[in-house]
DNA sequence: ACATAGTCATAACACTTGTTATGCGAATGG
DNA sequence: CCATTCGCATAACAAGTGTTATGACTATGT
């Protein structure tokens, strides 16, 4: 019956990627039906034949994005603070297509911090990375690459300076081209993997409500 | 002839304020104005007689925040490595306020990443902070508080960090609170002081070693 | 007191948004 | 070969958007 025979997934995956194209370009607050209807060569009519309401359509978006994420080819190095660096340069805007999903994420932050249930969605997902992050970091130690301390504080470092990096580069992809990025990641991983001076493993911030002594390792003064 | 005196800068100020509580409620998604109308307790008609269109408008609630941004009590801090560490704590979403902010700024990364020029502000804006950061670095390097190094790379790396620390803590306040940030941020400057050996100890992936991605042209499309 | 000018509500405007209804064509099943 | 069903363009729809008159009100200057 249909103009074309077993075609309605796959021109679902269009639909999609025309989405992803739109969300590329101009942000989920340029994403509109009309928008993506003409990046696909179509009317509104296509899109709300697969996809009955505009929620429907951006959950699906999500879900490529999300779904494009979790089988875009990984980074294989071996067990310890390799791994680590793999997973930390799997996040970076280092190719066009980690850029715009990239670039993507970045805006959907905005719907994002809006919606409490999408809000949590997104903390969810970066408390999963971390967590991944976290028993990479303990091998590491184990095998003695990296010196002792909470991994979890260690991988929630790392994760930030990863995001930060990846805010930095979207801005100023001259500034931060690629092997720049990789400079950045080597040179922090660097510093971590340096054996720590002592400092007391208690915070001396619990007291006091916030903003106490300097850093922990005083050299002089 | 007024209503009442001189309040004419003072309405505009009230204006922004509501601006900026729209922002902080529902992002750049949810700005309309309507909803500053009505979070202001008048009509369109109020706005569009102290801003001309709905442009001008934003474009003033942005200059309110990077006003609020340069005049908010800076933390005062000796020179050195406290400095550096006092101009980290001042980006953080420590406080309610600080935290509005940093909303506000995340939410506008979406409107800014569609727009070139916005972009390019944005770009400036991060380069300055950078800038800043750098100076503070060197001084630090130079009393002996931070290992040598190439103080444009340390500050950009620090400046990652926060910004990436900020993302996190605004989508999970419950696990990021103000006295864990400041733990994370102590720890991270605590690696930055320790001096860094040469990359020798324990770990096989030398810094230019292995990288599976292609240094290719980032944006483009 | 009167004219004047700033203040701002009211309301209409042109436009875009997501959604829905209608209908035409094509491919298939009987 | 005809009826049916899917695919999709066309177009109308209501709601919401920024923008633009219009006019009433009030405090001020003279």
């Amino acid at each position: 019956m249909p103009r074309t025979k077993g075609d309605h997934e796959a021109r679902r995956r269009d639909v999609s990627e025309a989405v992803w194209r739109v969300l590329a370009a101009h942000g989920f607050g340029g994403l509109t039906l009309r928008a993506v209807a003409t990046e696909l060569g179509a009317t509104t009519g296509l899109l709300t034949h697969y996809f009955p309401a505009k929620r429907d359509l951006v959950a699906h978006a999500l879900d490529v994005l999300e779904q494009r994420s979790a089988s875009r080819p990984r980074r294989a190095a071996g067990p310890g603070l390799p791994a680590v660096r793999a997973a930390l340069l799997d996040i970076l805007p280092l190719t066009a297509e980690a850029t715009d999903a990239n670039r993507i994420w970045v805006s959907s932050w905005d719907v994002a911090l809006a919606d409490p249930a999408l809000s949590g969605d997104h903390a969810r997902r970066y408390a999963q990375s971390r967590g991944k992050l976290r028993d990479l970091v303990a091998t590491a130690q184990e095998l003695g690459e990296l010196p002792a301390g909470d991994p979890e504080l260690i991988a929630a470092g790392a994760q930030s300076f990863a995001l930060g990096l990846v805010v930095q580069a979207l801005f100023a992809p001259a500034s931060f081209p690629p092997q720049r990025q990789v400079e950045l990641l080597d040179d922090y991983l660097a510093s971590l993997a340096s054996p720590r001076a002592a400092m007391s493993p208690a915070s001396p911030s619990s007291s006091r409500g916030e903003d106490p002594a300097p850093p922990g390792r005083h050299p002089g003064r």
